[in-house]
DNA sequence: AGCATAAGCGGACTTTACCCCGCTTTATAT
DNA sequence: ATATAAAGCGGGGTAAAGTCCGCTTATGCT
């Protein structure tokens, strides 16, 4: 009588739905960007009423999060099982440089969905499970393991290199309209003195630079 | 005919309503917090026009961010001015420890306003002039001179390290309508983390740690 | 197949940030 | 003192986020 464990799975018509209007939401930003995507048009040129859009998204911002979530994905299977050093079986101070470099680059990418799907209320996409924190958190577990960090809270200062990632791009980073063409210029910077950051940190065994 | 250089000094009504208004924001942050000072709500308090508020603040994180410059001139004041390690005198990777520490507590102090400061459109209250990179890179800048670093791009290191400074308490830190007592126990951490960080940055000569 | 129920749906309603523009007040030049 | 132009002011108007609640539909059980 009580399907206890799972919440009943969602229902086919939800699906359609949640899909269809991802899929409308990125015609809207592709044809005239993140700021003229609302929920009442977006609901409308999807056909369905606004409070569907909300019961799905909760909030606009929620909206581009599940956009993000899903290009997210591919980008967590290259760390988590592509090539070395960005994928496992590299030295954990050069995952964490390569990672580094390649989280730069993708939310360069889609610096436009990212800052779109920041919330002024709440506290980031990323409190509890942000997968770049947990990711670089571990790492460095893995490098004070091998002796190439003696450092009392890691915790801390994976916080701290989030945030040094993450944050010139979340904050800083000018939002101008223009996300002209090669977002990879703006990027060298910002990945060099990544890598120092992390280098410096981490007596790393070989100091190839 | 044209006075050219000054742009006319700002009028003595306009002056008395823009401290009018500071002051009764003040008040209903104080009585019921920042989420419920609303735009209108301020103009009928304070006993003016919507339009006035607007065309004083531009924006309602604007208000915010004129409440944080208020606060903000007095810290400025003890880091351009105050005793070392703070203020000037001390080594500059001395003073880079130091003011990380005392930029922690002060934005934990002030974060529920900070946080209201924010907007999602436009970068941050801190895209060029932002206070803390400046002073960041200017510290650099002379640990560099001194020797005790050896890097080359010291703007962007500068931003990043804004970002790890600033950015765990402006993206990641749960604003929990909790603003519970004490704020500094949940300062530590961060602290610490902020000066190792710096520490095996920079080469510091006296490593007392 | 039929039924009970939880989930989904829609759109009117509310709230709030922000715009606009005609009127008033202030500062300056003569 | 008076004229004039610029700045300030007010409050009604718009758009968009988010809430509510009665109606509809899928789902799982028998």
């Amino acid at each position: 009588m009580v399907p206890f464990g799972r919440p009943r799975a969602e229902r086919v018509d939800a699906a359609r739905n949640r899909l269809q209007l991802l899929q409308v939401a990125r015609e809207m930003i592709a044809e005239h960007g993140v700021e003229k995507v609302t929920m009442d048009g977006l609901a409308e040129r999807a056909g369905l009423g606004k409070g569907t859009v909300f019961r799905r998204f909760g909030t606009r911002a929620g909206i581009f999060h599940a956009l993000l979530d899903e290009d997210d994905r591919a980008f967590q299977q290259t760390v988590m099982g592509g090539p070395p050093p960005l994928g496992p079986g590299a030295d954990p101070v050069q995952r964490l440089i390569a990672y580094g470099r390649a989280r730069i680059a993708f939310l360069l990418d889609h610096h436009a969905i990212v800052r779109a799907g920041l919330d002024r209320n709440q506290p980031v996409p990323a409190g509890e499970h942000n997968l770049s924190r947990l990711h670089i958190r571990m790492l460095l577990g893995q490098a004070h393991h091998q002796g190439h960090l003696d450092i009392a809270d890691l915790d801390s200062l994976a916080v701290q290199l989030t945030a040094a990632l993450e944050g010139p791009i979340l904050l800083y980073l000018s939002m101008a309209p223009s996300v002209p063409a090669d977002p990879t210029p703006a990027s060298i910077p910002l990945a060099d003195s990544w890598q120092t950051i992390v280098e410096r940190l981490c007596r790393t065994p070989s100091p190839e630079r």
